[in-house]
DNA sequence: TAACGTAGAGAACGGTGGTTCTCACGTCAA
DNA sequence: TTGACGTGAGAACCACCGTTCTCTACGTTA
């Protein structure tokens, strides 16, 4: 077999068990059963299970971060301006949560297992909720509105992914788009205090 | 030994290494060695790991919602009315994230790691997250907010603690804090619309 | 064809962890 | 006093897991 043919094909693996029941409760043994990948090449191509969940991360993280671009920066689904660009957030963690196979954020769930355990778990969980904060940064910045703001819609959609994955629902993130767009409207108005404050709430 | 007392160091033996180090990562011979209790007392007081976890979450959720309660209704921290009181969750967060073993909050954790193969530890996060939600709930009806606001203030709660963790910081308390303001602010202004919108933003 | 390198299957190894068992000891009731 | 009982210390048991090793089969190349 392909060097990298098994390669993603440990990766599919590793990503479906590890997201799905969490890392350690899934052994070497079942990656190789769902992978078809032999244990001897497994190890060649990560020497060690760390490095494989490592590796999990990276490659999700990458995937994550493109579908949501993906979906935000899509002029077809009606994101024309920056501030509606902002809110898509919302509406793809929504069409997110309802997906089947939805258990909460990767890298949380990662964090709470192996964060305090594993400083390269760690570092990569950092590393992706560094990232996920600077695209809101940037799509703020892009809507003319202050990088406080950024922050503030990072904690929702934060908030979002721990309660859908807790209460096993997607409402979490309509609310918390409902809340985005109360907050990007009260920055809004503060910005350029002429304009009337209107609804801050609703659909 | 007491059968209460040894009870109370069996626990409070787990909570230090489980919340500090994960649950996976402690075994039960490292309970014993941290609360001098032996390993038949353990088992005669919880017959399996997973009732010491679900019993450690819950006296902890217990505790841990008490000094919620006992900080943000303190009238002598001038918490006169509703309003501060809703604000006041925030600034016990801040001091909660400040804390020297901080490591994130307990049950997100516990569910990211347990949350997929253990259902009573499931049930424990489930329930211990409602119990917060209610009791923002209270606060905000005190206040005579909508329920829509109580959600969205959990949201950010939720976020703060998240990111508080991941990032070793307290910030996150108090930018959810200052988004919680706007909020509140927010639903304020759209009840009583004679009302001045305020500053939404800033300290 | 023969020697060789490689790959896969799965056994083996060393360590760990949850749980139970043994055994010696102290305590209390009859 | 004696016997039943509960206790603590720690060994023992058993399953599992990360990792390595063995062995066999097969394809490649000189």
């Amino acid at each position: 077999m392909d060097s990298a043919v098994a390669r993603e094909q440990t990766l599919d693996a590793a990503e479906t068990l590890f997201y799905g029941r969490g890392i350690q409760s899934v052994g070497m043994d079942d990656i190789r059963g769902a992978s078809g990948v032999s244990l001897k090449r497994l190890y060649q191509l990560f020497p060690a299970k760390e490095q494989l969940v490592v590796a999990y991360l990276e490659r999700r993280d990458l995937r994550w971060r493109q579908r949501l671009a993906e979906y935000v920066e899509n002029p077809s689904d009606g994101h024309e301006d920056a501030r509606q660009r902002l809110l898509a957030v919302f509406d793809w963690l929504a069409r997110w949560f309802r997906e089947p196979d939805f258990r909460g954020c990767a890298w949380i769930n990662s964090y709470g297992e192996l964060g305090a355990v594993s400083e390269p778990v760690a570092d990569q969980v950092r590393a992706h909720k560094r990232a996920f904060g600077e695209y809101l940064g940037r799509l703020v910045d892009d809507a003319g509105l202050p990088a406080e703001l950024a922050g503030q819609l990072h904690l929702l959609a934060e908030g979002a992914m721990v309660t859908a994955a807790v209460e096993r629902s997607a409402e979490p993130a309509a609310r918390a788009g409902r809340a985005a767009r109360a907050l990007i409207d009260a920055y809004s108005s503060s910005d350029r205090s002429s304009d009337p404050n209107g609804v801050p709430v609703g659909h």
